[in-house]
DNA sequence: GATGAATGAGAATTCATTCAT
DNA sequence: GATGAATGAATTCTCATTCAT
C-alpha cells in the first residue's frame, strides 16, 4: 500500500521528463529538472527508475511500441492499401493532437533510442513500410522503392508536426487530416 | 579565406565540430572531443572561438542563411512556380550530397538555435514559403494554407535525407532528385 | 534469547550482516543489502538497530568480548604456559571453524571499532598477552618483549585464517592446530 | 612543460592517497579528502587518474609487484633456504619501515584489489612460497604443507606489523628483524 | 598561437534514515 | 512490528572555461 495510494508518483515523472525533453532536449533536463516539476527530490526518482538514461529508454520504447500496434491494428481494420495508409495517417493525427510531447519525444527526440531497438521489433516505420510493400506488390501502388515511399509517407506526416511545434500551422493535426491522407496518397501514387 | 594557407585550424575545427555535433548530438559533443578530433588542445580551441555556444552558432546561422540565399537565388532563375520549386528540391539533393554532416546539422540538429534566429532574418523556411504563396496567390497552386504546403514540401525532402542517415534508403539525394521534384509537386497541387 | 521462538529475525539480520561486511566489507554493505539479505524492508530493520554503525559496534563488541572471555577460560583451565598457550590456540581453531564469518569480522574486518573500546575491556589480544606476560615472568618462557611475543603468536593463527579465506590451504584451522600450537610455542620459545 | 615544473602532483596525489587509504580505509576517504590534502580541486585530480577505482588498483599493483620483485632479488641473492629467508624477511622489515604507510595500503588496506591480480603475477605471497616450497623439496625444511609455512612466516612478519600501526610495540620493525627471522625460521623448521 | 593543468559549478547517483500508512 | 516511498546530504565524476608558461 503506497504512502500516498492516489499520487501515482511514477506517471508524473513519465509526464514530466517527456514534457521537459521535448521542451529542453533530453541531454539539457537534468534529473533535478524533472524532479522540481514533480515535486520530489533527486533521490527519489530513483525509487522507481534504475537511471535517467532506464527513464529515457523506457519511455521512448514503451509509446514506440504501442503506437507501431496501434498502426498495424488499423492498417489491419482496412482491406485496400489506400484505407489502410489512409486509416494510418488519420491514426498519426489523432497520436499527435492526443499528447503532442510523447508523439514529439517519440518520433523527433529519440536521441539515439532507435539504435537500441531489438532488430526483429516491430515500428511505425515498419509499420508503414509494410502496407506500401503489399500495395506495390499487389498492384495497387506504381512499382518504386519502398524505403523511399515510405520516407516520403513520413514527411508529410511529420514535418507539418514539427511545423506545428514551432508556432507554424495549427497546433493540432486533426483538422488537416484529410489534407494529409491525399497529400500521403499522392506521394506513393505519383512516381 | 583562410588564416594560414596550409594550416587553416579554424575550418579544421569547424569541420571536425560539425561532424561530432551530427553524430553524437550538440550536448554529447565535448570541447575535448572536437580538439581530439582536430589534433589540438582544448585552450587553443579558445583562441579561434569564443564558446562552444558561439561555434554552434555560427556553424549554424552561417549555413542556414548561405542555404537560404542558395534556395532564394535558384527559385529567381526561374519563372514558373513549378520551375522554382522544382530547382529549389533539386538545390536541397545538391546541398545534401555535397556535404551530408552540414546538412543534417542545419536542418535537424539545430533546433534550440532556431528561436535566436532574428525575426526578419531570411530562412530557407522563409525561401520555399515565398515560392508557394506567390504560386497560390497567382492561381498556379490551388488555394491553400501557405505553411501547410511549405511543411509537406519540407517533408518531402527532409525525410528521406533523414532515411538515408539512418541507412535507410540511398545515401546520396541526387539520385532521387526527380521523384522528390514530382512528390513535392503532387503534394502541393493534390488539395 | 530470540524475541520470536521461530523467527528471530533480530537473529537473521545479525548473521546476515556479519556475512556481508566479511564478504563485501562493512562500508561496501549497505543497509538494503542487508534487508534483501534476511527479506524484510529497510525500515524494519530499525525496529532491531539504532543505526547500521550501532549494529556493526553491537556484533563486533560482543563476539569479540566473548571471545576474549573464552580464551581467558581455557587458559585458566591449564596450569603450565605451555598448556595455556595450546589451550588458546585450539580455541581461536575452533571459534574459526564453528562461524568463520564472525572470526574474520571480529579479527580483521572491524579494525575501526577497536578504538571504540573501552580501555579496561578485556581483549583477545590481552587474554594472549596476559598469558604470555606471567610465562615470561615465572621463566616458563626467554626474557621478551610481550607485545611482540603476543604479536608473533596472533600472526601463526590468523594469518592461515586469512589464507583460508583467499582459498590457500584448509578451510578449516582445527586440522593444522597441532602444527599452530607447535609453531605458536616455536615462536616464543626461541628467542 | 607542465604549469609547475616541480610541483609533482601526480606524486602528491599518490602520497596523500596512500596516507588517508590508511588512516581511514579506502571506502571512508573521499575524491575530496584527497584533494584537500594536496591543495588541488576535485576536478584536477582527474587529469591524473580516471577514477577513485583506478588509483586506487594503480597504487595497489605498482607496489605489489615492486616488492615481489624486491623479495625475489634478495632471495635470489643467497643460497640456501635459511639465508634466502632470511633475506626476505629483513626485507619486509626494510619495506616496511621506508614507507609505514605503503606497507600496510599494500599487505593490509587491499580492498578487494588481490582479486585483480592476473593469474600469473608474481606477488610477495608467491616469492616467499617458492622459496618454502624448495627448501621443502631440497630437505633443508621438514616435510610439511608449503601454504601452511607461507601463511606462518607471512604472520610472523605481518603481525608485528598491524601492532606497530596500532600503537603496540616498535613502530619500526628494523629493531627486531633478528628476532623475526628467528620466528620465521623456528616455524618453519618446527613441524 | 599553443599547451594542458587547474578550476568551479553542476550532473547523476547512492544511501542511511525517517515516517505516514 | 512491517512497509517502502521520500528525504537530503554526500559522493563520484564531467566539462566549459581560464591561465601561467
Amino acid at each position: 500500500m503506497p504512502r500516498h495510494r492516489f499520487t501515482d508518483t511514477r506517471g508524473r515523472i513519465e509526464g514530466a521528463a517527456v514534457r521537459l525533453f521535448v521542451e529542453k532536449g533530453v541531454a539539457e533536463t537534468t534529473v533535478r529538472d524533472i524532479a522540481q516539476a514533480v515535486g520530489i527530490s533527486e533521490g527519489a526518482l530513483y525509487r522507481h527508475f534504475v537511471s535517467k538514461e532506464q527513464l529515457v529508454w523506457l519511455l521512448f520504447e514503451r509509446h514506440y511500441v504501442e503506437f507501431a500496434a496501434r498502426l498495424t491494428a488499423l492498417a489491419q481494420a482496412e482491406s485496400s492499401t489506400r484505407g489502410k495508409l489512409a486509416a494510418m495517417i488519420r491514426g498519426f493525427c489523432l497520436a499527435h493532437d492526443e499528447n503532442p510531447a510523447i508523439f514529439r519525444f517519440m518520433l523527433f527526440v529519440q536521441h539515439g533510442q532507435l539504435s537500441r531497438l531489438s532488430p526483429g521489433m516491430s515500428t511505425p516505420v515498419e509499420a508503414v513500410r509494410t502496407v506500401l510493400a503489399h500495395g506495390i506488390a499487389a498492384g495497387e501502388l506504381p512499382q518504386q522503392d519502398a524505403d523511399l515511399a515510405t520516407a516520403l509517407v513520413f514527411g508529410v506526416v511529420l514535418e507539418p508536426a514539427q511545423f506545428a511545434a514551432y508556432g507554424r500551422g495549427t497546433s493540432e493535426l486533426q483538422s488537416v487530416s484529410e489534407r494529409l491522407v491525399a497529400a500521403a496518397w499522392a506521394v506513393v501514387a505519383t512516381v
